[in-house]
DNA sequence: TTACGTGCAAATACTTTGCAGTTCC
DNA sequence: GGAACTGCAAAGTATTTGCACGTAA
């Protein structure tokens, strides 16, 4: 769809933006890296950006790929998650606050947003004093399909 | 308070009966870890708990304290954090679930509960079909104390 | 007695760092 | 030309496992 493309373009100006003011230059390997990371369906281990680069660019290396990650949260394109003592990274450019449910059966990831929540988050967190400045919100589970799955083998 | 005296030995019954129905032994070391993470306020990496259980008994190793905390994990006992990729352990027998606040300046862990907000997850699950069977929920921000610390030494 | 528990050292997994050679500007 | 970038290998962390020895039941 059009947003995803206009979006796409507005991240890679970002990215040139943070390169210049940063006096950081431009190479091959990480335009590989940012291209599959924006194309990409989200919550990308380090391994899977490794595997997806290299299946263009063999040459790439893992610390590349960390080195890049590091720099593309700094400039504010990538967010880190830690499912479980797994990490993750997803797009984080324009793109809504949200929080996120995980099927322990497929790992799959469902994307959610609640504004209710938030408000009641804030009301306790006034109550203690306490000012936010971030949250993560995981819930695990089963996903529909893999409840399905479940129920028919236990015919 | 008497609360957490009974506690303790209800946790302490829980415990006698994990090693019974596994088949597995008492050890001095066991004993002393146990009792370590009974006694202590929560949220402890693995590292705070071998300090502290050194100090009684030097001789205790890493090892035993790895293993000995999937025990207490396994038996009900404790429980699993990942705060910001940060392993920690806390406390879990006869406990309302909860979740926390964790202050970015100081580190410390306020932990709060609402039944409104776990009332909301579970319509969103509902909504597509997911069936929640765990979650974290950790806010991050500036404790009241930090508040108060950074704006003194702004001026 | 015998299966379980322990600490150490080694192995694993994940991530960062030092370095010598390469590339961008 | 010089600073930044790269991949590799080495070094760090965090955690688990193999093993020979010790200990509870």
């Amino acid at each position: 769809m059009a947003a995803e493309v206009k979006d796409a373009r507005e991240e890679r100006e970002v990215w040139s933006a943070y390169l210049v003011q940063h006096g950081l230059k431009r190479s091959e390997q990480r335009e590989a890296i940012l291209e599959v990371f924006l194309r990409t369906e989200n919550h990308l281990s380090v391994e899977d950006l490794l595997q997806l680069v290299q299946k263009r660019r063999p040459d790439v290396g893992r610390t590349t790929v960390y080195r890049t990650l590091k720099l593309l949260s700094a400039a504010g394109l990538a967010r880190e998650l830690h499912l479980d003592g797994e990490t993750r990274f997803e797009r984080d450019w324009n793109r809504e606050h949200h929080d996120h449910f995980i099927c322990r059966a497929c790992g799959d990831i469902f994307e959610f947003k609640s504004d209710e929540i938030e408000k009641l988050q804030e009301e306790i967190a006034e109550r203690i004093g306490f000012a936010i400045d971030g949250h993560r919100h995981h819930i695990y589970g089963l996903c529909r399909r893999c409840q399905a799955k479940a129920a028919a083998s236990r015919r």
